[in-house]
DNA sequence: CATGAATGAGAGTTCATTCAT
DNA sequence: GATGAATGAACTCTCATTCAT
């Protein structure tokens, strides 16, 4: 078995120096500026190869978005830990803002990016995506099942917050900012995440 | 003079059925999937024709964008009208998510797009939204001045609203709410503006 | 009949106005470089208004060659007035330098170009510099006859000048003299064509 | 080692076929006038095929170059043997005209076609070309030390046989010799080298 | 007489993809 | 398992040329 195994590993291990590598270049150039010749590059090997782990192009790209979702989750789980329902929400909003600044490049991949995303092809990304979703929703509707709002409307809540952050959030990863000076950009970002909270509690 | 006249209309019209075709493509595919060749097939005429109206890709897009910029422009220019400033800025958010709901291709090229850089090319482009911009902020620093909200920072509240409404709208435009029933997206979208707005009092 | 007159010379100077834009373009940039667009932009008028003086690009081609051998003639013509065959022959030279390095378009079109040139389309142009040859080798047999060469071998000795003559301009039209400094260029042209009158003088 | 030799070796193959086949086609036609797809049709390759071998169509241009220059340099080589430095020089004089008749595209690259600009890309051709011409006025001076020439202005006479012989070749190649019948074309063309030897003599 | 409008053909180049080895 | 070699299809863009007006 132990061969078997190997092999499997190193399969493995491939598939994820492919997923890397494109992620990488992602980052720096968006989707369509990256070649399948570009990924193959980048790690070594020739373009050829890159069809023994992916049927096409696309099925790098579900990948990379399964793999963004999985980055996302990770980045966000640690707040499932946090008693308190306000803390954990407020702990959570941070969280998604900073994953957003920290990788643009798979923030555009799961939120912005205009792609073949058949739920069919991609239903694993998706189905990981609702379930933090769902945390989230969740999250807000103990803040109001402990009294932190007033509204009981934990949908509109949920949703107010996200189109917050990620208007936020998309307006750095699409370049959007221009009018303000480049060192003032993060400083109105904290701001504005911070007035939001202060003004939710109000809800 | 009526010769030269219709030439002149018939060339504009032609100009602007090479923007609507360009447009429609870039909404489906964006913009480094449409090429000269599509918008040509789609207007029925020969790719060396579009050269004839447009130096290059570019010229198109940065046309595109001009008429996006000016379109929005002319949606949000009435409330300039309302001298109350609270109902003014409550107006002005409206109709920016209403102009982002009706010409979603234009939002995307105002606002999402990745865009081959402008600055000097697309200047008019770049000073029509800045002026825009600046009517907004204006109009949050006449809310501060008539004591509709206590907080005195114009540009951090400005940015706040503005997050929420891209987000929105964007979240919209990239088909982001699939997670919620078709039918019930526009009222969430509503509700989802009047809660921001009654938290927005309490600044 | 002075309006059918007046129409022919107007017509005439078009074609003029188009062989003399065509002609400056081929100097700058050379015959493939250089398209009916660049000609009709340089007289202002339509590209398609070249075509109502010249069949299609060949046309012009043609025109040019001869309006070059013309040139040339014209610039060479006046040594005939020389009554010496040596000081004749010698001027000529100069001369024929002299309208290479002065007219580096018209000299490629004449000696380097390689075009469509079937001497049936452009008899006149080839009778013209035939004629020129002739006195070329004529003046060269007459240095023969007044015995300022003591060889009787009037062709080679015409031809191993030409040699020198045509060799020396060629190399500066395309710009083959970069292995000398600029500043230095046309000395050593001078020099060396006074090196080829006094080995010459030997024959 | 036998298969990566042989692959090794069919590459080299498919490289020398691009060149002999974009050889062809230049001095056919001229640089500007061959196209990549021209070349590809003519080995019975698509045009995409070319891009494997060759960065753009001006690597094999600058390829070809530097193929025309190492063949001249083989071609003229063996006069080093030659120890007496006029028979040396006459000698180089011979092998520089028979080069140029032999193999007329590739003088023509050398000397004649407007090429698109080098210096840098181009600078082991340039180099070596340089070394030529270095060894030719070499000689030049090695005949005035020897006393074959009164003279001692190495420079110009390098340079006026160098335009002699050039101008000779160089109205071959591009086919001006027409006012010659073809039979006595190559004798006046020995005759003419011939005639220029006696002269130098008397520098 | 002049031209605006149009286009087929073709330029150089890149890409995703295949397949024999 | 990996790849070198190859290619069809597509890209942006320019050109000589035509023709109705």
């Amino acid at each position: 078995m132990s061969i078997s195994e190997r092999k499997e590993r190193e399969k493995k291990e491939m598939r994820q120096a492919i997923l890397d590598a494109a992620l990488n270049l992602f980052r720096e150039k968006g989707y369509d500026a990256v070649s399948i010749r570009n990924i193959a590059e980048a790690i070594e090997y020739s373009p050829a190869t890159i069809y023994l782990y992916f049927k096409d192009k696309n099925e790098i790209f579900f990948a990379l978005q399964y793999e963004a979702a999985a980055v996302k989750r990770d980045h966000l789980l640690p707040v499932a830990q946090i008693e308190d329902p306000w803390q954990r929400l407020t702990e959570f909003g941070r969280r998604y803002i900073d994953f957003g600044m920290k990788h643009p490049g798979l923030y555009d991949l799961l939120f912005i990016i205009r792609a073949p995303m058949e739920s069919v092809e991609n239903q694993e990304c998706w189905l990981l995506g609702m379930s933090v979703h769902k945390f989230f929703e969740d999250t807000v509707q103990a803040c109001i099942d402990a009294r932190y709002f007033k509204s009981t409307d934990a949908k509109t809540i949920a949703y107010t917050l996200w189109c917050h952050a990620h208007g936020l959030v998309s307006l750095f990863v699409r370049d959007r900012m221009r009018m303000y000076p480049p060192e003032e950009r993060g400083e109105l970002a904290r701001k504005s995440f911070a007035m939001l909270l202060k003004m939710a509690e109000t809800l």
